[in-house]
DNA sequence: CTGAAAGCGCTTACAG
DNA sequence: CTGAAAGCGCTTACAG
């Protein structure tokens, strides 16, 4: 009785039809493993004849390598993530790893990831989750996988991270908004434990200290955006409103933005000046040409892959934190110090 | 000399400690098996001080089901495909299958696709892509691998597909865009020989011309943002400029509402109606207020992993295309009937 | 350069 | 219910 699924042609038969060993052919399949070209030729023909291709899945057992990384992203409707994703698995295939994606997890426990990610035997793991638990974290340093944290950060020196520089990039923004001549400024903050919110909010608030100026009103948008809309309405409906709204993430500026516009009716930059930050796709569409500071997706991802492939390759847990500068990017969002009033 | 990296706890040992055989953690951790509850009990004990966990890999090799299935998905800024591979990593996760994700493959041959999903024994593919070749899913069909088409279908009786009503959808937005009085209509295509772009074309023609409407003006946006407001400048630099324009997707029409507002100073929807189709998340930010045709992202995520698991379980190439209605979704991007002038 | 053999970590008939 | 044994498809020392 023979296996009905898959065609299960394998490396015997593909040897049996070339007259050579199993040997051979598995020879021929690994690159740099030393096969006479006469021979690799035959072999290469009777694979071809068959449709043979090898089970990476068995090579795996014997290398102890599976060739896959595991990819960790909460939620996709940021477009931030679809775009960081997008790269990420550019750069890995790249270097020839496949990426098993573990997004939508809702409410639920990481733990049925982390019990994935262990069983599917990932060579590595990237989070780009800024609500998990750090507990994932830690079940992989104990069962020896690498892991790299992307667009969050940690105090803890046994995991390697890639960001941007969040806190200079709110200094920026805050910058920014002061030279446009604001002075009461609203912030829209994310999700509350986040190191990206952390580290915009402590820029925002630094710049404004030795402004001189108050700190800013805080509204929670927990990065979503009915939360974010929800925020605004309530900065929005202050006796005295900001006059500016510095969000933690552009994703929430649009809602943020919108609300202001079409249930305040207020005009944008002219009523009230709105920022955010990563760049993200539609922050450059012109119905919001949104000042935010650009998140450097590419670089933060090609980091984040050579760090993994650093740690793979048995650089021993040489645990780096790596922080990219990202560039302030004017739009119309917000008064241009040059429109001052 | 023992392997260096993970724990590489395995059977053998959790057996071991237990006192049992090797077969009896086998058996302990493959739901259905018979072990007596003494005997679990122990197994499982040894196995949580070692923290073992089975070698997924492994039981691939033997059961010859990877508990993988690949997803093709070409880009993802269109946000209706990150939206819908959430959707369908849910899914798949509810029943027990990880995703891997191939994206990002740009000008590139699908072949290296091709090549990854065989060798990595995936259970099944899901293709929602609308630029791949059908190379890649004959590929499969020869590989005994099975595939669904998800928002793309083919005339193929070999392979699923699931999709909504295109052509209805077509005919609904066309009938709204009359019964509004409009009467030239433009047509920003997506790309040339994508299904969806056929059928939801070939749903606004005959509306048109069941209603003695001229043909719509054509141009091209290949469903990028590029491309979609290069196509409408086209159109609105026209001496007869249609009074409406009939996206293919909602992606495009963002942009080519943002030209016609920021570049032409057109009110929307008072000089110019503008629909699209999918209802992806930015059309309903309050920005867009797009009216579209709903894509039931739900009930075709589920319609694909139901389809796709029925075949690997061997419902015998049960070969079906799945067509699910999609409603109009109204918004102020078109005038309404009420408001025809 | 090549082949025979051992073994990666599992599952699964087969006896008991 | 349980264990010993065979085997999934491969890689990789080891001899030659």
């Amino acid at each position: 009785m023979t296996k009905d699924r898959k065609g299960s042609v394998n490396a015997r038969m593909v040897a049996k039809i070339a007259g050579v060993s199993q040997s051979a052919v598995s020879r021929t399949f690994t690159p740099g493993a030393s096969v006479s070209p006469t021979t690799k030729a035959k072999i290469m023909r009777a694979a071809a004849k068959l449709g043979y291709r090898p089970n990476a899945l068995a090579r795996s057992l014997i290398t102890n390598k599976s060739g896959i990384v595991g990819v960790v992203m909460s939620y996709l409707d940021n477009q931030f993530y679809p775009a960081l994703l997008e790269k990420l698995v550019s750069r890995l295939r790249d270097h020839d790893y496949q990426v098993l994606l573990f997004t939508n997890f809702g409410n639920r426990d990481t733990d049925p990831v982390a019990e994935q990610v262990v069983q599917y035997q990932v060579d590595g793991l990237i989070l780009a989750s800024t609500t998990l638990s750090s507990e994932l974290a830690e079940i992989c340093t104990r069962s020896q996988i690498p892991v790299v944290l992307i667009n969050r950060t940690t105090a803890s020196d046994t995991v390697c991270s890639v960001v941007s520089n969040n806190e200079r990039g709110g200094r920026l923004l805050a910058e920014y908004l002061i030279a446009g001549g604001h002075r009461r400024i609203g912030y829209i903050a994310g999700i509350h434990n986040s190191s990206t919110n952390r580290d915009r909010l402590a820029g925002l608030c630094s710049v404004l200290a030795s402004s001189g100026l108050p700190e800013p009103i805080v509204a929670y948008g927990e990065y979503s955006l009915d939360s974010a809309a929800r925020a605004a309405r309530e900065l929005l409906m202050l006796r005295e409103r900001p006059d500016a709204i510095f969000c933690a993430n552009d994703h929430m500026a649009f809602a943020v933005m919108d609300v202001a516009r079409h249930e305040f009716g207020l005009r944008i930059p002219r009523d009230i000046s709105i920022v955010g930050y990563d760049n993200a796709g539609p922050a450059r569409w012109p119905s919001y040409d949104l000042t935010t500071v650009e998140q450097p997706v590419d670089g933060m991802a090609d980091a984040t892959v050579e760090l993994l492939l650093g740690q793979i390759r048995g650089d021993k847990k040489v645990c780096r934190h790596v922080v990219l500068d990202g560039d302030l990017v004017i739009g119309s969002s917000a008064r241009r110090p040059s429109d001052r009033a």
